[in-house]
DNA sequence: ATGGCTGAGCTACTCAGA
């Protein structure tokens, strides 16, 4: 099974990159962020002719998380945090992968910058309920991926030049900590436990020409509880869909696995 | 290199992203 993660910066503006991308890769399970729509505006349709079945929790003009999938998603739900200002950044649901029960998380967590703002304050008061309700949440359920945009650099190596991040919401310690907490209580971060120290992004800036650069860093995740590493078959960072006219910042992340 | 692109909402410009 594939599951891919991809923070498409507008599920409409990118709609062509996003099919064209669903036409080569042919995930299984699309997992998307800053869908940028309300439900009612997201281009289902547009997925439904590729066999995908959508499940949207969107919002206007910001944020918003989707999962496109090619067979049914059960117990999809919206409010596993409660999001002080009522933002859309997680849906989640359940599949079957040889009779194992298995809970997806696709998560969207807020940018934080600058520092020393309400901003900042939000995504520290986010992490810490989410890593809160995830090891609850692992006193019942042991087959968890938690998957997104993480908007957190875990180490030195994920970014093009560390210095000018760690200050940064994206690269604090006191950020980076609450990841390493996660990762504690029983997950892997499947490209770091199978590319020990190569260094690979997923975010590159529009500007500036980060991308010709590479001028990049690694911001999106597959967590996987520890239960799960033995159905890891591969993990990949697809550059292609950054290369391309009117792409996202963002390139998606590829996880197979059975 | 703390914003030099990009998108949404709206139709001039602000807010947000990382």
């Amino acid at each position: 099974m594939k599951i891919i993660s991809w923070n498409v910066n507008s599920v409409r503006a990118r709609i062509d990159n996003v099919t064209d991308y669903i036409k080569e890769n042919k995930p299984d399970i699309l997992l998307l962020q800053e869908i940028k729509t309300q439900n009612e505006n997201f281009p289902s349709d547009a997925f439904k002719k590729y066999g995908y079945d959508s499940y949207v929790f969107g919002q206007k003009s910001y944020n918003g998380v989707a999962i496109l999938s090619k067979f049914p998603i059960k117990n999809v739900s919206n409010d596993f945090i409660d999001d002080e200002l009522k933002q859309s950044r997680v849906i989640k649901g359940e599949i079957l992968l040889k009779k194992k029960k298995i809970e997806i998380f696709n998560i969207y967590v807020p940018n934080g910058n600058p520092v020393e703002t309400e901003k900042y304050s939000y995504k520290k008061k986010w992490l810490k309920q989410f890593v809160s309700k995830i090891q609850k949440k692992l006193l019942k359920s042991s087959n968890i991926i938690i998957a997104g945009d993480f908007n957190i650099i875990p180490e030195e190596i994920d970014v093009y030049d560390f210095k000018r991040y760690e200050n940064d919401a994206l690269g604090k310690l006191e950020i980076r900590k609450k990841y390493r907490e996660l990762l504690n209580l029983g997950f892997k971060d499947i490209f770091r436990l199978k590319n020990k120290n190569k260094q690979e992004y997923t975010f590159w800036d529009y500007f500036a020409g980060s991308w010709q650069k590479n001028f990049g860093m690694r911001i999106d995740h597959f967590l996987l509880s520890n239960n799960l590493i033995e159905n890891v078959v591969s993990i990949k960072i697809n550059k292609k869909p950054r290369s391309k006219i009117k792409p996202s910042d963002h390139t998606p992340i590829e996880l197979q696995i059975n």
